[in-house]
DNA sequence: GTCTATATCGCGATAGAC
DNA sequence: GTCTATCGCGATATAGAC
């Protein structure tokens, strides 16, 4: 909570950024203007945007901290070599399961799911400023999450002949499938069960895991 | 292609949503303003919203007129009941077969796909005008394909106990999700192959189908 | 009544002065 | 690094034309 150290220029870049996280998950994208964000960081529009080229790649900075949080738990090591947790404190397989658990952590703020399947879905033109970053994203999960799988599916129960990296690509269109699904009708779309019933036909089953909470709340 | 029947106002509602469909499909949702396709039809940006509430609307309309088409071959009788084809004309799990085909269909539109997920992210939103109109389509879907599917685990190799209709819910979340990475990157994502993947795990196959062919190209 | 146009608003984005 | 000024945009209200 204390003053963020560097320059100047950061210390404003991350007072832009908190008040736009806070807008947009109060309000969502559409119903917050630039103008307010601005006012609420103590500038005005035009300032703000000598920081951020423009609005949307303000969404996806919001989103893509949260992104790279969840990721510094799952795959320790896969950025920033310094303070990572230690690495190997988890099994890989504990460490899927963490995956998956991601779904219902997610359920817990429908407002910010909405604008990340928003910004995955504006992010498929090419010249989107974002789009390079969602090509690597998958590229990364589908990798990670196959290795995770590979030792997963060959402790199943019995263990199972499948290509991994196809299991995880399944695996995650799965997941943000259901998503969409969820954000339009929450009762009806039972999201880690749905999951749960996809990985038992690989033969993988959550065990007798700790309700361990893997990720921050 | 000759003049629509009906009132002037439904030839004007045409005239604009192809002028519409034709500036969308070519240059994407953003880049084209409603002062062009209202100039493209013959009038003001204002006179346009006088049939149309926003460009959103504008929008979900062109895609929902493709989507109705499919609907109509998928699921006769369902809509209005006038003239679709012969209603029972094709068994339940060729049917069932044809909609996974719409899965390759829509690799040959690139954009309108794009287009398309895009507008369901957005219409997460409680208060969009294509809210409630998502909403129905994945309950008819999940209900119409849980049908077909119900058939389908029944002639099963080994026939299958699975919930139809949780099955459905996979289903379509695991198409959507794939389109969002296809998207992304067309050619690490064979949606075809996944989605057969999956239903092999439920123990449906293809079996020997003619290339039918069975919607418009 | 049905349809279209003019006028005005706040918006996101850009250019240039300080 | 921040501002003022300006642009075209989507949207709304309201008045006018058929």
């Amino acid at each position: 909570m204390s003053r963020p150290a560097g320059t100047k220029g950061e210390r404003t870049r991350a007072r832009i950024l908190e008040a736009a996280s806070t807008l947009f998950a109060r309000s969502g994208f559409n119903a917050v203007s630039l103008r307010e964000i601005a006012a609420q960081a103590g500038m005005t529009h035009a300032g703000l945007l000598h920081h951020f080229p423009g609005k949307e790649s303000l969404l996806l900075e919001v989103l893509s901290i949260r992104d790279r949080e969840d990721a510094a738990w799952l795959f320790p090591g896969l950025l920033e070599p310094g303070d990572a947790a230690e690495p190997t404190a988890v099994s890989a397989a504990e460490r899927f399961w963490s995956v998956v658990d991601l779904t219902e952590r997610n359920s817990r703020t429908p407002g910010l799911v909405a604008l990340y399947t928003k910004v995955v879905a504006e992010a498929a033109a090419p010249d989107h400023p974002a789009h390079a970053y969602f090509v690597r994203r998958y590229q990364v999960l589908r990798r990670e999450l196959g290795t995770l799988l590979a030792a997963a599916l060959r402790e199943a129960d019995p263990p199972v002949a499948a290509e991994p990296e196809a299991v995880a690509q399944q695996l995650l269109a799965l997941m943000d499938g259901l998503q969409t699904q969820w954000v339009l009708e929450p009762d009806r779309v039972p999201m880690r069960r749905r999951v749960e019933e996809f990985l038992a036909l690989y033969g993988l089953r959550p065990a007798h895991r700790a309700t361990t909470g893997p990720v921050t709340g």
